[in-house]
DNA sequence: CTGTTAGCGCTTTCAT
DNA sequence: ATGAAAGCGCTAACAG
């Protein structure tokens, strides 16, 4: 490995004036900084970030914990802020958590040690109080962990209302909601706006227990119509979800949307692959990343700081599941 | 931030001392690491990695360059590879290349910067050559660089026979293959054993042009069928694509697999949450990114060295495109 | 404009 | 068994 003893040996000139022309800052005569731009060249010089980060107690590189990317929402959010860090010149580290507060606050010790410059985190475990301290810039994805620490979220409620409003205008009268987990705040959120718009109605109020995974979704969705046959519409609290959903209904030869009409939550391309093509509150899941991203990126040059707490729209999709004539 | 100085100052020991008790390495008296924890406690010291990489050169973490995250091949392969890194104690970073030979160059440039220990990469760019003065472990993934750069890779072209020939084992005669892009070294295998078993049995070669991407695979598959309209077996270059093809279908209400029988590639999820589910030869993922983690691991510790070539089985599971019975 | 030098926090000889 | 001190590669005063 080339240092920069090295470099400034062969060009002849101290290690300072190299660093000034690595760093492009400070004086340098044009003729020394040919010299020196020479020797790094001839020598396949490369700085050792390493050496810097110790000095200037920053290392150009930011953590993100998230639960699993191998759920399909997660990787369009992944990609969104690696685009947006390596452009600012920041490397990322992954960490995937499983939703496991243990996890994560390992996670989050690794990255102080290695002088990690802030962290996105998308946690349903996660409080203030274990962020507390953590001195560190940190943007909360997805879910607000507390007022003081910024976040990008969308709004749950109202885009399950909207869901569920836009079932009963395509005429169904008996809907039933498969809720997330009961941990997931979000989840909670969907099935409290799919409860409220039910009773504003005056109609009645079928849940089925999901857990935001595909397969049991689709068992879940043969139960519940053997208990109520009679069901005309469905609202998944997800979209992984509505496509178990859609397949035990293709599976029970039950036309959608002539029998049964159907509206996920999220966005996510599967809502695209399946057919009939999924109706679904969409979020604008990479925007979000985006969003997150250029606010660490601000806070950590400082040019941002405080509590933003940014609430990004969602859109009503309406696709196949709910519209009679297209498919 | 805590440092060692202060933790030997609060103990009142050496630094050495504290470094001693940290790394659990060289003589120290009970009575004094009781001293040296106690104030490690109360301080909430954390070791900085930074300094330890400078002076060790080595740094805990690996990079790990795959195309794109958002491609549902890679989230499972990422996975893997974090887990048993993260056993391991290392961390790692991840970057998505889009393919592009230059931002590869540029992330491995980085990683050098940063003394990541070691690199996993997939690419169908990198060629042992743009390797050269990567004095790194690294290691290959879905895809062979060099016969000196370990790799992890399946065997394409033994799986895509399998795939043709199970189609012609269904009564297929008239069998298409959507290819993948030139440039992916798989694709090529993939389609020339399409050939092959064409050519091998007298029967003829129909392909169409495809990226590995589902919406123009739909395209394809239409304008196909509108030239082939006999077409009774599809075997597409991957499962993306097959869902593509599968959605051409279902809008064409073309039976499949009645109609036209079809074999995707990978085994992605995306080929059981579809109706009917798709036939494919699965790769196995999960284990491809273990092992290649395993061979870095094994690398970086100087437990093996060499170029070991580990080409893992496919599996062609049999799912409803090309099972008249099921579904 | 350029060089000298003192650290950044840690590990590791080398003494004691 | 413990401490003193050198040094990993780099940056930033400071001096000239």
């Amino acid at each position: 490995m080339i240092t920069i003893k090295e470099v400034a040996k062969y060009a002849d000139v101290s290690v300072a004036t190299v660093s000034r022309v690595i760093n492009n800052k400070g004086y340098v005569q044009a003729e020394t900084r040919q010299k020196v731009e020479e020797a790094i060249r001839l020598l396949n010089y490369r700085p050792n970030n390493v050496a810097r980060s110790l000095f200037k107690k920053q290392s150009k590189m930011i953590g993100y914990i998230v639960p699993d990317i191998t759920n399909p929402y997660f990787p369009q959010l992944v990609r969104a802020v690696e685009d947006v860090t390596v452009k600012a010149g920041f490397t990322t580290f992954l960490c995937n958590s499983d939703d496991d507060l243990q996890k994560e606050q390992m996670y989050l010790e690794k990255m102080l040690e290695n002088h990690i410059d802030g962290v996105i985190i998308v946690s349903n475990n996660i409080e203030a109080r274990h962020l507390e301290n953590i001195h560190l810039p940190i943007v909360a994805l997805d879910r607000v962990f507390h007022e003081k620490i910024p976040s990008v979220t969308i709004d749950n409620y109202d885009g399950a209302r909207r869901a569920v409003m836009h079932l009963l205008e395509n005429g169904c009268k008996k809907i039933a909601h498969l809720k997330g987990p009961e941990i997931i705040e979000n989840s909670n959120l969907r099935k409290k706006a799919y409860e409220d718009v039910m009773e504003e109605n005056k109609l009645p109020i079928i849940i089925g227990a999901g857990n935001y995974q595909f397969k049991d979704a689709e068992m879940t969705m043969k139960s519940l119509l053997e208990l109520h046959p009679d069901i005309d519409g469905v609202f998944a609290g997800n979209d992984v979800m509505a496509v178990g959903v859609l397949k035990a209904l293709n599976r029970m030869r039950i036309h959608v949307p002539e029998q049964i009409k159907l509206v996920g939550f999220d966005g996510i391309e599967w809502t695209e692959t399946v057919s009939p093509e999924i109706t679904t509150i969409a979020q604008p899941i990479y925007d979000m990343g985006k969003k997150a991203a250029t606010m660490l990126m601000e806070r950590i040059n400082g040019q941002a700081v405080g509590e933003d707490h940014i609430v990004l729209e969602t859109e009503l999709k309406v696709r196949e599941t709910t519209n009679n004539g297209k498919f």
